[in-house]
DNA sequence: TGGTTTTCAGAAAACGTTTTCATTTTTAAA
DNA sequence: TTTAAAAATGAAAACGTTTTCTGAAAACCA
């Protein structure tokens, strides 16, 4: 088909292994024999074939995303991130979305050991054990994101899930004695059950029971925030506050207010969790949990790196800063 | 390293070309054969080489996306839609996110060749010329997404642009003298000068002139709408509509309008265009222009898969419905 | 000068598939 | 039965690299 690596040879009359060092910035060629072989690169246009390559050296400079909930633009931004610092390795990113099914993150788990790939991401905002199991079996260099985990030979890069919560808990039962909880879904999430605990610390600090009305299931999409709000205020005339775990799902609640001529954030105080950029311009704007997606996927990357080159971690389980920001939907 | 199909043979006692055959349903293979193969696939949890594979077949089963703005949340959906659509086909998506430079184009593109990928989609707001000519100049199968391509040979899979804003204007139009527009970017935007031609034209059959001061020029994000609304709206007093290109543009521009007491849809009515999610759930609800992110990747696909397998195609400019949507940020 | 080390370059094997071609076995036809 | 055709299998080459091993040339040292 095209130019090989053979054509150069002979263009540039050396053997293979000659265009082949060059090609690797092998020591060991002359500076004479090396511009002459790039010059043949050059004028050829020769472009090196990866499959070839990666069956060789078994190496094929692919990392492996397996994501879900890509509507999330926090997600997005990590997932970026995540590309943005793998290309300056020269590592290629390789996507798919699991839609949050067992089944599918197998599969793609398949396809992506066939295809050899370097490193592999798990970035979902929940995740099993069977699949904790799987990526382990698997024996590719992983990273989970988004939850902290316990295995003690993989990484986790994450917000402290348990001191945000607490964080926010702290803040709203300033001016309350309890509050209405928008989680995610119970299925796997780590994430979720984190936060939960915080907010259960805090609640025990202070005497408080929490009940289990308080708490709605969402599945951090705006429409799941519109209903959850709904039936939390439903259930709970006197609620005055409400933590969601998304600021898409914050967002949705917001809306369930207005709709509804509740006022925030005289009557309704609203936190949400991620601080995506839409969150400084809806209207009343979100107080909520910042974290950045873009240092998460920087994190996640060194981590995945050195794992992949087999350096030494010092730490595998890394949290990323977080901060409460207040704005206008909460007192 | 692993199990190869060496292996396999000697286990089911055959050759590797049977392997090879039991593995792409060949149909020249005994059942008996075939089913003595496949168990020693399962009990060796034999898998392929897609390196090796790919080496010798020359097909990869990766498609290359090249996307930028991925912080919009419509590409987003597009490329979510993309997996999803080729996943069904076995096909794994490879992503480089361009930041819609020329130059890291390039370089994936670049990339990619080596990759072999079997397609590759072009997902920025803008494209430039030379991005059209070395796309073609690479000689894979491609698609570009989100505006018009003048190239008879490259096909294209975008929203109507022209009659989008064409329906939006006169609708505008409807109540208001003129209108400001906040569009994208001048460089290279195929999208936005297709936008403003629709423009143009209802402007003229209403035999109104369209004035440089009712244009500003941002760059997709809610920043750039708020700052162009504020520019909007102090050189032009008067100015009663604005016509955001896209939602998240829009969404900054309400909240321009928030900031400063100018009451929406009242004083002023703002349109936006891509109909995401959150266009719903903002306060107030935004108008739009909507089209589907699903649609927009199906589309895509069918057509790349077309091109990839050398099929017959009938039509390479394909436009996707849009619709507008009336909410409550417009009279 | 002769010998030893260092530097540079080539030959050839190997990576794990697919596929062509040849061969054997089975089935069908006579 | 014998022969021809069809079906099933295997051997081996090929895909384009990297890398080990070996050898030649150059550089160094005494």
């Amino acid at each position: 088909m095209g130019i090989t690596m053979k054509d150069v040879a002979k263009k540039a009359g050396v053997s293979l292994s000659t265009v082949s060092r060059v090609i690797n910035d092998s020591s060991l060629v002359s500076k004479d024999t090396a511009s002459r072989v790039k010059k043949a690169i050059d004028e050829l246009d020769y472009q090196i074939n990866d499959s070839a390559r990666a069956l060789r050296t078994n190496i094929s400079n692919l990392i492996g995303i397996i994501g879900a909930g890509m509507d999330n633009p926090f997600l997005m931004e990590v997932l970026k991130s995540v590309e943005t610092e793998a290309i300056k390795d020269s590592y290629n990113i390789i996507y798919g979305d699991s839609e949050g099914e067992l089944e599918q993150e197998l599969y793609y788990i398949n396809m992506f050991k066939q295809k050899k790939i370097d490193g592999l991401i798990i970035l979902t905002a929940n995740f099993s054990q069977q699949l904790i199991k799987a990526v382990k079996k698997s024996k590719i260099p992983s990273v989970f994101a988004s939850g902290y985990l316990q295995d003690p030979d993989l990484p986790s890069v994450t917000v402290n899930n348990i001191k945000a919560a607490e964080d926010v808990s702290k803040y709203l039962l300033k001016t309350d004695d309890y509050f209405g909880i928008i989680r995610g879904p119970y299925r796997d999430s780590v994430a979720s059950e984190e936060r939960m605990k915080g907010i259960i610390n805090v609640y025990k600090d202070n005497n408080i029971g929490l009940k289990e009305k308080y708490i709605a299931e969402g599945d951090f999409s705006y429409k799941s925030g519109y209903e959850c709000a709904k039936n939390l205020i439903k259930n709970n005339p006197n609620l005055k506050s409400i933590f969601a775990f998304s600021d898409q799902m914050a967002i949705g609640a917001i809306r369930y207010c207005i709709d509804n001529q509740i006022r925030i954030p005289n009557e309704m105080s609203i936190v949400g969790f991620d601080g995506i950029e839409a969150s400084k311009y809806v209207n009343p704007s979100l107080s909520t949990v910042f974290q950045s997606g873009t240092v998460l996927g920087t994190e996640i990357m060194k981590i995945l790196i050195k794992k992949i080159n087999n350096e030494e971690i010092n730490d595998n389980k890394i949290f990323i800063p977080h901060k409460l920001i207040k704005r206008e939907s909460s007192r």
